[in-house]
DNA sequence: GTCTATACACCGATAGAC
DNA sequence: GTCTATCGGTGTATAGAC
């Protein structure tokens, strides 16, 4: 095979690495089924990375850096904040349901984080950043709309992350459309509730 | 070592697992950790079940049975709804800081079970019973109170098994107590509020 | 630098002595 | 029935040819 800049080869493993997690499960990221997967041979694994440890901690900086804002509001101006954060929430929800398996390997990924001491800052800052998003996205759903929050925006936020996990988990388990559009409903009233018009 | 029947040790061997799982991890769930902690030799285990993955299906039906009820509302006749379920949800949390190794053990079991299509129907089984126990608790809440569901009580239900899902994962990952007694406070609000005076 | 071949630990599972 | 010893397979990691 051609020779390739080691950090580019990192990156293709970290790639290759995902999609085994989304696939599989973490218990199946092997160093075997990931460099299969990247269509590399095992030793060039360890030429980029010292260890699978390495690679796993790697994995999950990457991909709590990548995630995208999939909790974005509506800028309707004519919703109300209600409506923005319920319209949020279904984006997210069409998210999950379109790549189930690639929140399903997140919250993976943190639970095996969080097995291990020295790893354990790795899923703190996974949810600080989750935090981060909800945040950014509370703020657009109340920019100039006459809102203020009756917390901190930041303890909001935090609600909106649990609210946001208890979506996922239960879904992925029962994979209930009905119930889950129901709690969306009813987690958007709960936000709204937090807001206080001006 | 002693005779001991089959059944026995079945249920040994399934006792040393949850707290293989609760120390170290699923992932360090092997056969060897298992009979380790068991006190018994290797061979006693294929005796006993006919495979890891028999001793793991029966260790996930076991602890969804023996699940307490963890949620139970309290009863003082002098409390509102609101507060039955704040008290409700306080018990649990105190038992989910209590053991909380315990409760990643069950959330881990359950992201096992859905990633083998086979086994997916027992994770469904344990979010069934997790919302049977939810009404139950709802129920007693609400007896005698002259309360009544704006929703069926099983929805109302899921979207607590789904509320404290939610709790779960966020305290796990940042152990903020604070951040969970508000999310606790909010969550008995938006619950009482799917609840109408009669 | 990239490969094949292999070392060595540990996995689930079983054979065979007692 | 219960044990020790071991099998075949797979894991991470490395040595050494090219």
């Amino acid at each position: 095979m051609a020779r390739i800049p080691a950090p580019e080869r990192r990156e293709a493993l970290i790639d290759a690495a995902l999609r085994v997690v989304a696939r599989d499960g973490i218990s199946h990221a092997t160093t075997r089924a990931i460099v299969a997967e990247a269509g590399m041979s095992l030793a060039s694994f360890h030429y980029a990375f010292a260890s699978r440890d390495e690679l796993i901690d790697e994995l999950i900086r990457t991909v709590v850096e990548r995630a995208e804002n999939e909790v974005v509001p509506s800028l309707d101006p004519h919703l109300s904040v209600r409506e923005r954060i319920e319209a949020g929430l279904l984006r997210y929800f069409g998210h999950l349901k379109a790549r189930p398996s690639h929140e399903q390997a997140m919250l993976e990924l943190t639970w095996y984080a969080l097995r291990a001491p020295e790893r354990h800052p790795l899923a703190v800052s996974q949810y600080a950043r989750y935090r981060e998003f909800a945040m950014a996205a509370l703020q657009r759903a109340t920019t100039d709309s006459g809102i203020t929050w009756t917390l901190p925006l930041d303890q909001v936020a935090q609600v909106l992350v649990a609210l946001t996990d208890g979506l996922t988990t239960t879904w992925l388990v029962d994979r209930d459309d009905e119930a889950a559009l129901r709690y969306i409903g009813i987690a958007a009233d709960t936000l709204s509730r937090l807001a206080d018009a001006r």
